[in-house]
DNA sequence: ATAGGGGTTACAGTAACTGGAAGGTCAAGA
DNA sequence: TCTTGACCTTCCAGTTACTGTAACCCCTAT
């Protein structure tokens, strides 16, 4: 299959698939025209990393997962390490966000949205 | 007070008060010796702006919200729109965020994290 | 022969900094 | 006076994970 075929069937545009490719992450065999050609093998590994970046894994913790993947002689306990680290990565993010949420949502609602100047959100930015 | 001042008063390191002055989000006065030399107005600035990246603002935002409030016949409803638009995305980013923490967590949860190579993790991430 | 719809590379740009190099300035101490 | 160390300056490169664009090649159908 050429590049185009493998970005419709795997989601991802064929700019990430190259990409994916520079940084070496894949690395799919050639045609006689310089094509890349993709196998049954090789659109699995992408769709492992559509899978893994959906979860919001990094470039070089997916680079990881696929090692483990391919590695027969894994422990499972190294896979579990990396996703609770991401997990606890993800649990601080939500955590940020919802502060702020929070912060802006009190904001927002005192605020009257008119045509006066008076605004509770650029007083509270002012001064703390 | 010079930039080593300000960094300490404001908490933000030197480096990023020098960018925020590339990008022409603030103006200070140079001494003699070519130093940045910051007044009460400038420090206030310069905390206005913390506060709004700490509620999460883009800088592109940051610069409307300074013209905002800097603009004496502002509509408070400007303010609002964009904190409105911005907090619409902060939730976005918490559903996103939150989708992936639940099937993390289930993953991790059942995976016995030990010696063996059997892994539901990466059994998730290789058939979705 | 040509038009279109593939494909290829390489380079630049995005967001918001951060790090590092190379060098100027200033106050204090020997 | 000289030097040391802590400041400050500019400029350039690197970070993350792509995305856009240009210039060009390839293949098939008309």
């Amino acid at each position: 299959m050429n590049i185009g075929e493998i970005a419709k069937r795997t989601g991802m545009p064929a700019k990430t698939i190259r990409y994916y490719e520079d940084i070496g992450l894949i690395r799919p065999h050639r045609d006689a025209n310089g094509y890349r050609k993709f196998d049954e093998p090789g659109f699995h590994k992408l769709a492992f990393l559509g899978r893994a970046r959906a979860l919001g894994f990094s470039i070089e913790d997916c680079r990881k997962l696929l090692a483990l993947y391919e590695d027969e002689t894994r422990a499972s306990a190294d896979v579990k390490k990396l996703a609770q680290e991401h997990l606890r990565q993800i649990e601080g993010k939500i955590s940020q966000l919802r502060t702020m949420q929070e912060t802006l949502t009190n904001l927002v609602d005192t605020c009257a949205g008119d045509h006066r100047p008076d605004c509770p959100i650029l007083r509270d930015l002012a001064s703390g």
